[in-house]
RNA sequence: GGGCUCCUAGCUCAGCUUGGAUAGAGCGACGUCCUCCUAAUAUUAUGGAGUGGAAAGACGUAGGUCGCGGGUUCAAAUCCCGCGGAGCCCGCCA
């Protein structure tokens, strides 16, 4: 059942289309020439404009011939042309009783697509190195692919939320070296500290050292080669350390309500061959050589240009060669990021085993592994995948399309999207991993203050109990960190701020959630059992602070599917501001419960329940939590 | 050397992919927004009480060479070219 938005705009397209040809005129995209923003009438459409010089007409007379061309459609009441521009001009009553008897029926679940997609888009995020608790950058990250992939969700796709866990990195060879060697730091590990606070002070110990002590990076470049071979001390270390990490990195993951599917672990790419397998495709295909003399003797390498379909962001390079395993026969990141690639889009398959990590989320689903030991499961091979991954890995990002490109897969590649966002910088400076300039924004302090921040709003005279004032507070506190960090555009770079970061007021997420709440207020006091539009006063929906309402609600559904098209979550966060404006707008002026007939009251608690269902879907599309209270 | 991203109101940002009617929000600034009681000259100030689904709100006003210069077009913030400023990337790191 498509909406009643999607069948107007379906049949206005339709009905331009054949007014055009009875005219004897084509024009391709003629939906790219219809938007609901215009000046006059409910939707418009320029395509007059367009065609007006080809058809050697004025745009007044082409408008008008193309306007009384167009036969019924329905919910549209009368067209009527101004300055070129054909305006339609809805049957407000009709088009509202549909729209909200659509809402009513499917609650929530309007924001949603009912059309259910086999395709599994997998979604990446955050793979944090772990060596460190998360900051207010990596929560940008987080919030971005969760986000995604609730949006693809809503678009009916299948879902694979998966994290890239990098335990073999030289960031954890440090971890691992400084726990070894913890005296020599003069740090006492505090046990009762939660674990990625408490490796993140060894991590950063040990470059302070490093600063000092250069040389050592050769003791931890052994370290390193140790935790690459299975079975050594070293490699058991680091799995353990990084897997406690994991534990403590997803309680502040479940803190901001984020759940995944499966871990991907580095050692794991290497240890069960997926990394053989993925050199060796490249080997058979020719991209890679093993030059046995000059710079790069006894590495594989990727001569750039031997690549097919070079964009122009691969010219004029420091270097042509990229190196995939290095002379010592140890990968490099890039080698094993194109691997993990293979497997996500389906090129090589069935290479990991699968054990549960977890029993049960908070949610109830449980987390998957990589082995080692377990069993074959339907993981990776997906029809497409996101990355969220930051914009200074662009050109890495694009190296792997390029190479996927050149093996002939690039029909795959085109559904592999790298979601760059800018990076989150302090106004002191970057926020660097390496030198501890975290301390004090992780994502565990930035919820704290959220938290704190919104407890002192609850009002001292409120009715509420203690545990619902913690819940209240932890749901206000999320949503004003989700909402300012989805507002802005992926690509721009944040200077964070306190200020910013805990908005409560104006284009906020609190806002939203407090524009829900009345709406549950009056659905509370009006005792309504039966909201449906039945029996309603359709006359009241001709009063434009209502019908506006009405007509953005309809359009739910079609922005999360913009925001999917365009890997915008703000899309999501611009809509759902308009639509809290509006609602704002139709509480202040039209009284509800004082309503002069029941009929009245019905179109109008109609009109309220419908907002809440629209309001309460769209916030959880932005995995914040709709409260009746606040 | 090459490439990528950003530049829109005092500040923070939407809008640009798909050109369209008057370039939009939020913050900040200024102003307005329920009833009753409360001194003198008062539709005032101050203090107090109350009501409603509501003040964690609504409305209004001021604020713009859309970085600059060309071009394409009936029409450019949007597309193309050039220039400038800010940031980032191109490693046998990850």
């Amino acid at each position: 059942m498509s909406s009643p938005y999607a069948v107007l705009k379906n049949s206005i397209e339709k009905g331009i289309g054949e007014s055009l040809a009875a005219l004897g005129y084509s024009f391709q995209n003629i939906n790219g020439t219809i938007e609901t923003k215009g000046v006059a009438g409910d939707i418009s459409c320029s395509v007059a404009l367009r065609l007006s010089g080809a058809a050697g007409k004025s745009r007044e007379e082409l408008a008008d011939r193309i306007a009384s061309g167009i036969g019924r459609i329905a919910f549209v009441e009368k067209v009527t042309t101004e300055n070129g521009f054909i305006n339609f001009h809805l049957d407000k009553p009709a088009f509202s009783k549909e729209a909200i008897a659509y809402i009513m029926k499917r609650r929530e679940g309007s924001v949603r697509s009912d059309e259910r997609k086999t395709a599994k888009m997998i979604v990446e995020y955050p793979s944090v190195n772990p060596v460190h608790p998360w900051h207010v950058g990596q929560v940008r990250s987080a919030i971005l692919g969760d986000v995604m992939s609730n949006i693809y969700e809503a678009c009916g796709y299948v879902v694979e939320r998966e994290d890239y866990i990098d335990d073999l990195g030289l960031q954890m060879a440090e971890a691992v070296w400084g726990t070894i060697n913890a005296e020599r730091l003069g740090i006492e590990r505090d046990a009762k500290k939660k674990f990625d606070h408490a490796v993140g002070e060894v991590y950063v110990s040990v470059n302070r050292l490093l600063e000092r002590e250069p040389q050592l990076i050769g003791d931890i470049k052994k370290v390193l080669a140790s935790m690459e071979q299975d079975g050594t001390y070293e490699s058991k270390l680091s799995r353990e350390m990084a897997e406690e990490y994991v534990r403590a990195e997803y309680l502040t993951a479940f803190d901001f309500g984020m759940y995944h599917n499966v871990l991907i672990w580095e050692s794991d790419i290497v240890r069960n061959n997926l990394l053989g397998a993925a050199l060796g495709i490249l080997k058979e295909k020719g991209i890679t050589k093993r030059p046995s003399e000059g710079k790069y003797a006894n590495c594989v390498v990727i001569d750039i240009k031997d690549l097919k379909n070079l964009p122009k962001e691969l010219s004029g390079l420091r270097e042509e060669s990229k190196v995939l395993v290095r002379s010592d026969g140890t990968p490099n990141y890039l080698a094993k990021d194109i691997a993990f690639h293979m497997w996500k889009l389906g090129i090589i398959k069935d290479c990991f085993l699968f054990r549960k990590f977890m029993e049960s989320q908070p949610n109830g689903a449980p987390l998957y592994t990589t082995g080692p030991g377990g069993d074959r499961m339907d993981f990776g091979g997906g029809y497409g995948a996101i990355n969220t991954i930051d914009s200074r890995q662009s050109y890495e990002q694009m190296l792997i399309r390029v190479v996927l490109d050149s093996i002939g897969e690039g029909e795959r590649v085109a559904m592999l999207k790298h979601l760059a966002y800018g990076v989150v910088e302090l106004e002191s400076g970057p926020l660097a991993g390496r030198r501890g300039t975290f301390a004090g924004y992780t994502a565990d302090d930035l919820l704290r203050e959220a938290k704190e921040m919104a407890k002192s709003m609850i009002k001292k005279g409120d009715l509420m109990g203690a545990a619902q004032r913690e819940s209240v507070a932890r749901a206000v506190a999320i949503s004003a960190i989700k909402f300012e960090f989805l507002k802005v555009s992926p690509e721009r770079k944040i200077v964070f701020s306190w200020k910013r970061a805990l908005n409560f007021e104006g284009d906020s997420g609190p806002y939203c959630q407090y524009t829900y709440a009345r709406a549950a207020r009056i659905l509370e006091k009006s005792g309504l059992t039966h909201s449906g539009i039945d029996g309603a006063d359709l006359s009241q929906f001709t009063d434009e602070r209502v019908f506006s309402l009405v007509k953005l609600m309809a359009m739910a559904h079609s922005m999360v599917e913009k925001a999917a098209a365009e890997y915008r979550p703000n899309v999501i966060t611009e809509y759902i501001i308009d639509l809290a404006v509006s609602f704002s707008r139709f509480y202040e002026n039209i009284p509800v419960l004082k309503s002069n007939t029941e009929e009245e009251a019905r179109s109008k608690l109609a009109v309220v329940s419908a907002f809440a269902h629209t309001m309460r879907g769209m916030l959880g599309v932005l995995g914040i939590e709709a409260i009746d209270s606040m």
